[in-house]
DNA sequence: CGCATCCTTGAGGGCCATCAAAATGCGTGG
DNA sequence: CCACGCATTTTGATGGCCCTCAAGGATGCG
């Protein structure tokens, strides 16, 4: 096999799924070489571990290589999940332009990063454009979906919500090359989906139990078995436009320079 | 009065309120200059006129002058209103790094936007780096907002949605140079509020009619009356850091160059 | 003064929270 | 290999928040 042929996240293992399935084609070798250089050093994070914590001011940023995060907020002592992030994600590009983050992130199960200075982002605005405005582009698909999150919580009930959440991880995961036929495969438990969809986990529980029981979906242990997937889509009125990938919405047909 | 001593939306008539009560105090007066020779034209919008709609291809961004916008997704024929802007807001900036919205963006009440031509950043971005960070800061404002959301809407009941959705205005008119005591008038209808917070007119009217009776606000036509501040964003769990403002998280001191 | 829009109120039912308890699976150490 | 502790998942019963259907009242505009 030559190296041309080599999958992204091989021939660049920091930074190689960055934008993968959205805009990452419009990349030249150089850049993505660049993109690549970028990181001082890689981290694991154990499960839970918080890798930010709200209101503490950044100097650098990270990328998720590995493994998954979530965005969260404390209010009344109790957790909200606001997001959900997949390899290939800026996580905390966000804090950046912000210097602060209004919410924590947590590895959910075992994490990878790669840890990005702040000062080279400067270097990279102030010499390439080009690249900027994709650095841009990426922390506004995080705004894109937590868009569509509120669409989905006030519009659906449990059951729904779930399956809108089980959808878009799957086209996501796929996006950056990790789908696999039928299943997926995470760390999340049933406590963790309430926090997203905002019920308790008992009627998470229960919520799952009618999915499983109508054939949409059955989730067991982190695992997520799905036969129809069209029929997933439908009961979670999921439509992936809102994702930017390079098939729906955010067509790149003329689009960008 | 000494032209210094001019509020800054008559300094500057377009983009005055840009970051106002946020980081406007970083720009100098030749950025605020530039900024405000940034629009082409200014566009009056008539109550419900639709500035952007979903999937448009865009040469050209808007900044809210003068009025208020909501940005809108439909799904299943049903509207849900995903976030509320305010004068100041660059409204649709998020297209310049997207290219195509996934909402729409419609007018509440009559509006004044000042188009400012995608190309015009563009050069901003290429000369001036430091004008470029807070223009992507300005958009990752929104996220921060929708985030804060999705919290409430996991976490609260409809009354309680709505105190939040109340303090959250009046707190970011003030910011804005827009506040009054006691009082904050809206072109917003309690049907709107119910798109806001996922819930249908009957029950947001009911949620209403609650606040009333406990003293907390009173809302009618349009126009929020409150005297206890302190108990409205008690009762709504509001608390504004996450708004950025110069008193909150994302104080100054020594943070930004 | 007619009409459209917005607001208000009532009754019945479904989704979801809460309290309580038990079963299952998994890692650890004996 | 089994015993044990722990997190996770499952199930039942009761009550509150919110939806739906239905109807009526208020406000502002031409």
């Amino acid at each position: 096999m030559t190296k041309a042929e080599l999958p992204e996240w091989e021939r660049y293992p920091n930074t190689g799924r960055f934008l993968l399935g959205r805009r990452r084609s419009l990349l030249s070798t150089a850049e993505k070489q660049r993109l690549e250089a970028l990181p001082s050093d890689v981290r694991t994070l154990a499960d839970g571990e918080v890798l930010i914590r709200r209101g503490e001011v950044l100097d650098c940023s990270a990328m998720l290589v590995d493994g998954f995060m979530i965005r969260t907020i404390w209010h009344n002592n109790e957790r909200s999940i606001v997001s959900l992030q997949v390899p290939g994600d800026f996580v905390d590009l966000h804090g950046y332009a912000l210097k602060r983050l209004d919410h924590d992130l947590v590895a959910l199960g075992t994490a990878r990063v790669a840890v990005v200075p702040h000062r080279k982002i400067d270097e990279v605005l102030a010499t390439d454009p080009k690249l900027g405005r994709l650095l841009w582009f990426s922390t506004l698909l995080d705004a894109a979906i937590h868009r569509e999150w509120i669409c989905k919580l006030e519009q659906l009930q449990a059951a729904q919500r779930v399956a809108h959440i089980f959808a878009e991880l799957w086209h996501r995961l796929e996006m950056v090359g990790l789908g696999e036929p039928g299943v997926v495969r995470t760390p999340l438990t049933q406590a963790n989906l309430a926090e997203m969809c905002g019920v308790t986990p008992i009627h998470m529980n229960r919520s799952l139990g009618q999915l499983r029981r109508a054939g949409i979906a059955v989730f067991r242990r982190g695992s997520l078995y799905v036969e129809d997937r069209a029929r997933l889509e439908q009961f979670g009125d999921f439509v992936s436009a809102y994702l930017y990938g390079e098939d729906g919405l955010g067509t790149l047909e003329g689009v960008l320079d």
